[in-house]
DNA sequence: TGTATAGTGATACACTGTCTCAGTTTCGGG
DNA sequence: CCCGAAACTGAGACAGTGTATCACTATACA
């Protein structure tokens, strides 16, 4: 079952708490690093082997709307899903060696941003960063 | 006819010139905007369709491989393939209204990965960034 | 011009993601 | 606690992305 603090942010999206919602967190929960769609799909079949892709997919959508799960590029270009302890916008950093990722606040990249948009008279809406490499313990 | 500079890039890079590549990189310079891999095999079908789609495909990664195209994702987090002007590894401002780019050489990213770097004893190996927004032009 | 080798086309396969529609479940108010 | 509006679900069809294989072909270079 996905945790409370995953369920109070559910809520206060106003999103509906259902079973299958819970085993999509859940499989997140497990992981703890980013998982393909696939992956999610087969891990939420084990416990039920009724939840649709569809859903599945559509959860994902919703978690990511909420905030909870975010969408990150992983090594070779495929999209995975990742469970976010942070809340609010932010990046992440993720190590090819173990998978772990580490939290990047927005606060360490809007002042490059900022820069960025005063150079190129360019206002950014929306930005998400890839940066793949090997963390302090995998060195 | 793909341009002699593009030409050159791929010699350059130990690749053969085709035909069918040719049509590729013509496609890419004639939209001057990131196209999606779907756009690609219709652009070039239209003017040979015997070329098939693993071809494309093919290319695109070879393309690549040499720094000629690079691969983007497009607002709505579908992947894009984008012809480059600028040489080496760079990233870039994707606008959102006329969809044309803007190039982020990597000298403007350096200083800020280093920092990021340095503060989580991190070693980046590869990043891209996907900034979407308005261009000058475009506000 | 000849030839080693890179490139090609067809086809099959796997994964990602969206849509529709009838049926079900959840949440909040009474 | 029960009810109903509205959100959610499952199945299945569909479309795009991307890779692999294998027999065949075209290119670059000596």
């Amino acid at each position: 079952m996905g945790s409370a603090a995953v369920r109070d942010r559910m809520l206060a999206a106003g999103q509906r708490i259902t079973r299958q919602r819970d085993e999509v967190v859940d499989a997140l929960e497990r992981a703890r690093r980013p998982l393909a769609a696939r992956e999610i799909c087969d891990a939420v079949a084990e416990s039920n082997p009724d939840v649709g892709r569809a859903t599945v997919f559509r959860t994902l959508h919703a978690l990511a709307a909420a905030g909870i799960v975010q969408r990150v590029t992983l090594a070779g270009g495929r999209p995975g899903y990742l469970l976010c302890e942070a809340e609010g916008h932010h990046h992440h950093l993720v190590c090819t060696s173990c998978g772990r990722t580490i939290d990047l606040p927005e606060s360490a990249v809007t002042p490059f941003l900022t820069g960025v948009e005063e150079a190129h008279g360019f206002t950014v809406d929306h930005s998400s960063f890839d940066v793949h490499g090997r963390c302090a313990s995998c060195r």
